[in-house]
DNA sequence: TTGCGTGCAAAGGTTTTGCATGGCA
DNA sequence: TGCCATGCAAAACCTTTGCACGCAA
């Protein structure tokens, strides 16, 4: 699960600190290398999704896939200090795109249950709830409650 | 959520057929044109797209996205005449790719719970269970019993 | 007859890959 | 010095779109 080479590049710190300061943030390769393009310090595309590939196999950044339309988004997570204990569970809203981060001993069960019942080791880091959040579920129904046959796109 | 027009098509029907003795089963779009070929009544992929379109909105039919680069997958539903939930959930193995998929009661029960104690609107259709199958995860024990720092590729 | 459905081809966009060059260790 | 990282460009891939023709209602 680990990566082995890794030279200390540049661009691969650059890239990082860059990250760093949109924690909590989904960003595209595109909206990367824009940065890097105003900086003056462009970075090639190529370069960028190679860096984010071993990223996110290290766990220091998490890929979503939310559409297959749309580029990927990848969100900067860190060393998980701050997910030391219990594991930390993701979940994604697929409409306003917040974050939420819990810690639940319950959810901590299905990783215990696929592996028993379905031979299957989960993966927690890599792994995202896709849905829709609290507030965004109001505003649809809000909408709906306006124009029942135009409630989609 | 209705879609209005609807002709009855022979390639609609045919379609519909096809997907029916999947049921269950996850298909792409070039599966099906591929079938379809091997019969000698070819289908255009932009029909297969257009038609599996309209088929996820009636309800007909779930659309998977898996990962960015794979395609997405479909799964005939029908009407919900099968007596258990319509939506399965999915594994995927990070290490081989192979795609596992689950109606499970108890992992059913995750919606619910995130539904009760988190406010959050669970979207089994995109989400992903990230983790390693029970032949990898063998495999990747023997291979660091035999050499401890080869374990990745 | 009207207008949706179809096929073909081309476009659109994202992501990957090949190869030569440059930089880290 | 050896090997990885980078950049550029081209390829690969899935999916959508434009247009003319065919078919359902």
């Amino acid at each position: 699960m680990n990566i082995k080479s890794q030279y200390k590049t540049k661009h691969r710190e650059e890239l990082i600190a860059y990250l760093e300061t949109v924690a909590g943030q989904h960003v595209t390769v595109s909206d990367v290398c824009a940065y890097f393009q105003t900086l003056g310090k462009p970075m090639g595309t190529a370069t960028v999704y190679r860096q984010m590939e071993r990223l996110v196999s290290e766990g220091m950044v998490n890929k979503y896939i939310i559409d297959a339309n749309s580029p990927a988004c990848f969100e900067y997570i860190g060393s998980q200090e701050h997910c030391c204990e219990p594991v930390c569970f993701h979940c994604k809203c697929e409409r306003c795109g917040v974050l939420i981060h819990l810690h639940c001993d319950e959810l901590e069960g299905i990783a215990a249950h696929l592996q028993e019942h379905h031979r299957f080791t989960l993966n927690p880091m890599r792994t995202v709830f896709y849905g829709i959040c609290d507030r965004c579920a109001a505003e649809e129904a809000a909408e709906a409650g306006k124009q029942p046959d135009e409630a989609q796109k």
